[in-house]
DNA sequence: AAAAATTAGTTCCACAAGGAATTGACTGTC
DNA sequence: GACAGTCAATTCCTTGTGGAACTAATTTTT
């Protein structure tokens, strides 16, 4: 959930899933960001936090997933797993559902939910791959590319008035900074040996 | 969830709680931060993504958090939510619940629960206020001490991890401008209308 | 000063999420 | 080429979550 040099993050999951499709749109240009009063115990959340940069991520993070999942939940009826699973595809074209699962350390058994009720719905088509007939490869309907359409200017949106505060110059350094981190994660020091995870 | 240049963030709940308190301690110094070979999905999450800067915070969040909570539910057998409850009373003596609730995000009911395990573990105390009846401030007891003070470390030695490959130079300018980001939420730009929520 | 509105915290309950076990499909070994 | 091991996906079932309604304490309105 939240984090900058607040607590350890935390996520709540956000706003259930409402009824199915909501109406054409209401607020588009609305400032999603929601501004706040930055009561004590935040500020000591994200300053006095011995786990500063964890605290700023994790802020971050909420902030930034919080209104746009509560957004995509009630415009299109859609769990966050759901359009995780549509951005997914959207990304990248004919993945399975485990490959989700395990890059985004959602449940298997959460990922399966997800995919068939959006195959049922009609936002994603399943195949059967004929050479090893245990895996599924997925691929976003028509339907479900116009969902993806719609709502990536936001999440688009979001980040730009997140980034806003900083210039070009900054953006950029923050990038390849975050960027130096997360590649850590992946290549190990010494090339250590692979593990599957 | 995750996120650098990755789909829009998720942030799956992690392990469950087990059983209550584990044994004494076991692999201390064992890398929390698995290093993981970079599949391709997860390769475009990250840098394909047009959400780029919010893919990367979440995917910090999900490698940080979730081998946290792991632990702290192995080992203490508290949820997430309780131990959040624990991390910001050490952080921040004497709050109240609704001031949990409403930095963190977590509905009120969800603290209330956690705050009335906490309680009858005897892990944390609750005194209600003498001038305003409704409130109640909570603060921990040395076994809640005790727990926050075992587990820091492990918070702020994952952090450390996360940041290793930045020089000292690097890891304050990564501080410093997503300070920057972070405070701009706050204070909008021009001290726009305060909005409660 | 009674009535209406607000706020902290709790209880109720329907639903969803995820661990564990299951099925079905492949891979390797001997 | 049968048998054990692995892996994708699903089903089952228990548990936790969070919306909505509720209680109690306080503040505001008129």
């Amino acid at each position: 959930m939240e984090q900058p040099d607040i607590l350890p993050g935390t996520t709540p999951a956000g706003p259930r899933l409402a009824g199915q499709m909501a109406l054409p749109d209401a607020g588009i240009g609305a400032e999603m960001l929601a501004r706040q009063r930055l009561d004590s115990f935040t500020h000591a959340r994200l300053w006095k936090n011995p786990c500063g940069f964890a605290a700023r991520f994790n802020y971050l993070a909420l902030r930034y997933n919080q209104p746009l999942y509560g957004w995509v939940a009630e415009r299109f009826g859609l769990a966050r797993i759901e359009f995780v699973v549509i951005y997914s595809l959207a990304l990248q074209d004919g993945i399975t559902a485990s490959e989700i699962a395990s890059s985004t350390a959602f449940p298997k058994n959460t990922l399966s939910r997800a995919v068939n009720r959006l195959i049922r719905i009609g936002l994603v088509l399943r195949r059967t791959d004929m050479i090893d007939r245990r895996q599924q490869f997925l691929s976003l309907t028509p339907a479900g590319c116009a969902i993806f359409e719609e709502a990536l200017p936001r999440f688009v949106a979001l980040e730009e008035e997140m980034l806003a505060p900083l210039s070009l110059v900054e953006r950029e350094t923050l990038s390849a900074l975050m960027a130096k981190v997360v590649l850590a994660m992946f290549h190990g020091d010494t090339e250590q040996p692979p593990r599957g995870d």
